[in-house]
RNA sequence: GCUGGAAUCGUCUAGUGGCAAUGACAAGAGACUGUAAAUCUCUCGGCUUCGGCCUUCGUAGGUUCGAGUCCUACUUCCAGCA
């Protein structure tokens, strides 16, 4: 994997730049869109290319029982709509997915025509280790990034804990039939080595804001050897699908500069037999003051010419810093979640669609999105999204998230030129300045 | 006309002696950041110094310490019979 850098900022870590996989380049800074399951939630790959979206992230996770298949049909790129509608996986996929309310929500998706397998991603993608789901399972304290520090532990007090981390690995209780299961960084690799993406993510531990500092030390450090077993095992299987798979390592920390430093440090230099990442995810639950300056301890300490994924992150203000302070692409459920949870981005705010019953006006006055431009209003897709027809809330969850991934993928077109172009304080200020002001800003 | 049955918060609904009164939907407010999330939380008769107070289950009476619940009459609706 090559990554081209183009220009840097005067503050020395944001850049613009090219990543070239085997699957195709990232003109970065990028948003991934998130498709854990190999696909896009409501958003067909045709639709996701029309968007902007350069690459699609899954997760080793939650596919680690279809990554036979998976490597069998030459990797997640490469499936056809034959291998979903055919697999074995289908019928336990369809199972999953029906979990809540029965066929219904199963027919909900193929009516709208987003099964996964209508047609496959062809673009650059990215797995996820499963490391995350250490966290979202287990210490179960939702990775809230707060403007509030009395907030950050929030929603999930009654969790019930489902993993357990060990020095092997995590074992856990899948959520979607109680089987227990284990996942360590040998397992990780392999799985993600089958699933075949582009860019995988070393196995790591994820801690939670209410996590102590020596809690995180521990962590970091466990972190740490399971990024250089992820690396070991790795190099064994980069190159089992016929062309050449990536691996970057995962920094964690926490909020303190001396671990954040050390681990960019450790990271940045660890190799086996010579062979060493070939990029740096920067992970970690954020409170939104200190993001900025995380980054900047991170970045500092990196090597320049390596890619840098900022996980899970893509309010405008969190891609903003993560650009300016060096990170090159980002991932995030949030703009298709809360499409489907009503919230719909504005460049003057997010507005609840609740609250537009009557209105006629465009989602967004300046949106160049499909559904913008088909002349979809507040009023209309709040209709659709209200109705009790389960075909047309499918409907409406393919338009509100076509809507907000083009706006987050476009805000990072956008940082792009403002980098080139040498104005990105100007931009960033006039962004913000449009979008947190707003009175409606919800 | 007779005989049964029914009338509860916008809608549907639970409730057969201690109830401002169940659940669902609708409505309203908030949350959501490497997807256990088409999800979750809160409000949903009025007032409140948050301890309560007031007014409510078709209408009017009655029994009872106490009635949405029991009794009587009336009104309306439904079903069956004329």
């Amino acid at each position: 994997m090559e990554f081209e850098i183009e220009k840097v900022l005067p503050n020395g870590l944001g850049r613009v730049g090219t990543i070239k996989t085997a699957h195709g380049e990232i003109k970065t800074p990028a948003f991934m869109a998130v498709g854990t399951r190999g696909y896009v939630r409501f958003i067909s790959p045709q639709e996701l290319h029309m968007l902007g979206a350069q690459a699609m992230l899954s997760n080793g996770y939650h596919l680690r029982r279809q990554a036979p298949e998976i490597a069998k049909a030459g990797g997640l790129a490469n499936i056809s709509a034959a291998f979903w509608a055919g697999a074995e996986a289908t019928a336990e996929h369809a199972a999953r997915e029906a979990r809540n309310d029965g066929p219904e929500r199963r027919v909900a998706q193929e009516a709208a025509g987003y099964l996964p397998g209508s047609e496959s991603w062809q673009g650059p993608t990215l797995t996820d280790s499963g490391g995350f789901q250490v966290m979202s399972l287990g210490s179960g304290l939702g990775k809230v990034v707060s403007m509030e520090k009395e907030r950050h532990v929030t929603n999930t007090a009654h969790k019930e804990r489902l993993a357990h981390v060990s020095e092997d690995g995590v074992s856990f209780i899948d959520p979607f039939d109680g089987q227990p299961d284990f996942i360590g960084p040998e397992e990780s690799m392999q799985i993600q080595c089958q699933i075949g993406a582009d860019i995988h993510m070393a196995f790591d531990e994820l801690t939670s804001l209410a996590d102590t500092y020596e809690y995180n030390i521990e962590a970091m450090a466990r972190t740490e050897r399971w990024a250089e077993r992820s690396l070991r095992e790795h190099i064994k299987h980069r190159d089992d699908l016929g062309y050449r798979q990536n691996l970057y390592g995962v920094l964690q920390g926490g909020r303190w500069e001396d671990l954040r430093r050390q681990t960019a440090q450790t990271l940045g230099k660890m190799n086996v037999d010579g062979i060493e990442f070939d990029g740096f995810g920067l992970g970690g639950a954020f409170l939104k003051e200190d993001l900025g300056e995380i980054l900047r301890w991170c970045n500092e300490e990196l090597p320049m010419n390596k890619p840098r994924h900022l996980l899970g992150l893509s309010h405008p203000d969190d891609i903003l810093i993560g650009a300016e302070m060096g990170a090159d692409t980002f991932d995030c459920v949030a703009p298709m979640r809360e499409a489907r949870h009503g919230k719909i981005y504005t460049r003057e705010g997010n507005i609840n669609l609740r609250k537009y019953s009557d209105a006629g006006e465009p989602l967004d006055h300046d949106c160049d999105c499909a559904t913008c431009k088909a002349g979809w209003t507040r009023g209309s897709l709040r209709a659709l999204w209200r109705s009790g027809d389960i075909e047309k809330k499918a409907k409406y969850y393919n338009l509100a998230s076509i809507h907000n991934l083009r706006f987050i993928v476009r805000l990072t077109e956008e940082i792009r030129v403002a980098m080139l172009e040498g104005c990105f304080d100007a931009y960033k200020h006039d962004f913000l300045t449009k979008y947190y002001t707003n009175a409606d800003l919800c």
